[in-house]
DNA sequence: CATCCGTTTTAGATCGTTCTAAATCGCAGG
DNA sequence: CCTGCGATTTAGAACGATCTAAAACGGATG
């Protein structure tokens, strides 16, 4: 039943010239007179011809293929993310492997090996919790070029994209103490990754700025239930916070869904904020504040820095970070007044 | 800069054996004698010898990757199905090659001669709207094995892995019904696909079944803010329906936005039900009932009857429809009394 | 000691492409 | 009619694995 491939040999014996010309059409040479090059692609068409990528890599080592490893697809700011990078990818004919290391850095590890056996070109990696730093030279030994994305674990030596989370965490804050509500609590998570001390430095240094009060530093596990559950934490501290700032949106939505259980009344009790402006921000009720940070955007910069540096491997790492936006809802709260 | 690769032939100088040797040996034969084994295995970790899949496929044709196209990405519905089909997969040494639609069969054309070009094994498609009925037998002319999921074109003659949202769509009615809500109406998409049809069919037949009142049909755009402007149009229908059953759940959570720009409860004033159960669901106000349709188990099906596919490519084809299961929350009103 | 047989190992061809270096073509100039 | 030169085309060797068929090995047997 598998149907024999269409070789660049039959094209050319088809066409007759041979194969070596095929190849340079494929490649779309200059190098061939232009009436060759008329009647091989139509012999081509004829006879459905398909390039095999894997054969092409072989000789010239380059598959068009680049791997992408995200810690989870359930969250969609890495899928608007991952569509991001997709877009930019397709533009430029390339394919995308795309793997989840469930934010477990062994699965990382062995997803790497199947993207070297694989031949990928270059890797966009938001690296794992607890991903050893020594990871991004390793694959500067493998000669596996790589983009971080999101997370950073050697900041400096590699090319990355994100978003200036620090930033936005003092656009929350100020945004905050400008209603009135100087005594907040923050949100957090348990896995250990670049993003988490971001926000949370930046939380600190927001603080600082605006004289509000730290009001306490609660963790939950990474989901909507987990934040819920949280609420009665976030309720017990000892001094009553006025605001809480979450981790990001998820956690957000969940810790306001435990606040109604515990009768109270985000945005009035108790305002609540959160991180990344996913779309669910303007399902929830009410309405989530929430800061924005243009995950797709941060995507096309990523894919983009993997284009720059498969074209020049020896340029100097770059860092490609977003400007966040501040978008108020109804959960942080009315004007004070 | 560009590390060369470690290959069989240095593997195979290095432990004193010869190249067809370590190749037993990757491929795990039994034919391979215990001690010749053991040094093999351990020079091949000490040089980090990585097997280059796209050379064995040259000579063997498998190369353990899979494609799988989905419409789109933002809906996490797609996303949890992907992580089903992920999981699957990666347990059994394969590589996901995903790609996006954007439910355009152009881009899906492109998409699947990319996939050729790679040599994967099989596709996993959700076919986009619009796309030609043809399109599995040019894919078996082709010699490529497919599964279809979550959307069919070719209704029997392929693999296909996917709810059964007549059901889904009768449970929700009957729960209406059963609440006391019998003019309902149906929040549709433009979009035409199996799953619109399905579920338009399942509308019909659920209401012959229950004796409920059609309200009328209304489309929207796929997206809540859409369903969020069609509430007008939902709330003008002639006959004012007392329920609006929604194509899925990002519709259901844009209309309840949209009813309650309207000045209406969610709930009280009209009783809203979702389908798929995203967990948006229960983070909405008031949580959502929908009718969930586990995507990430759809996604196990698809790829368990794709690996049987590729083990025995003349089977005859299956299906594999799961049961949809009611979960009940608030939007849908209160129990009549 | 020759033979046989099951177990291991191996040489060499092969997959479909690209690369290198050289061959061929067409034509202008001497 | 040869020479030289750009513009095209091509033969044949890679790339790194697997497959086939045959060789080598190591006892056991007669």
């Amino acid at each position: 039943m598998q149907r024999k491939r269409v070789t660049l040999d039959e094209v050319a014996r088809m066409a007759g010239v041979s194969r070596a010309t095929v190849s340079l059409v494929v490649r779309k040479s200059p190098l061939v007179a232009d009436h060759t090059r008329e009647k091989v692609e139509q012999v081509m068409a004829e006879l459905d011809y398909v390039r095999d990528i894997g054969a092409a890599r072989l000789r010239n080592n380059s598959s068009r293929t680049v791997g992408v490893i995200v810690p989870n697809l359930v969250n969609s700011f890495f899928t608007e993310f991952l569509a991001g990078v997709e877009r930019v990818m397709g533009e430029d004919d390339r394919v995308v492997l795309l793997a989840n290391s469930q934010d477990d850095p062994r699965r990382q590890d062995d997803i790497l090996q199947r993207f070297r056996g694989h031949g990928v070109d270059g890797v966009i990696l938001c690296p794992a919790a607890g991903t050893p730093p020594d990871l991004p030279a390793r694959m500067r030994r493998w000669g596996l070029p790589m983009v971080q994305s999101l997370r950073e674990i050697d900041r400096g030596a590699t090319d990355y994209a994100g978003a200036d989370y620090i930033e936005g965490v003092r656009l929350a804050v100020q945004h905050l103490v400008r209603l009135g509500r100087r005594r907040i609590a923050f949100l957090s998570v348990g896995a250990r990754t670049s993003a988490r001390e971001e926000r949370l430095a930046g939380f600190a240094r927001a603080l600082a700025e605006t004289g509000a009060e730290d009001a306490g530093i609660v963790e939950a596990d990474l989901t909507w239930e987990g934040a819920a559950r949280s609420a009665a934490e976030v309720l017990a501290l000892q001094s009553r916070p006025e605001a809480v700032l979450c981790f990001n949106d998820v956690l957000a939505a969940g810790l306001m869904l435990g606040l109604r259980r515990a009768g109270l009344e985000p945005g009035r009790d108790l305002g609540v904020v959160g991180l990344d402006d996913l779309p669910l921000a303007e399902l929830t009720y009410p309405p989530l504040t929430s800061v924005a940070m243009d995950p797709a955007g941060i995507g096309v910069a990523a894919a983009r820095l993997l284009a720059r540096r498969l074209a020049d491997p020896d340029a100097p790492p770059e860092r490609a970070i977003l400007a966040p936006r501040l978008v108020i809802r109804d959960s942080s709260g009315p004007e004070a007044g």
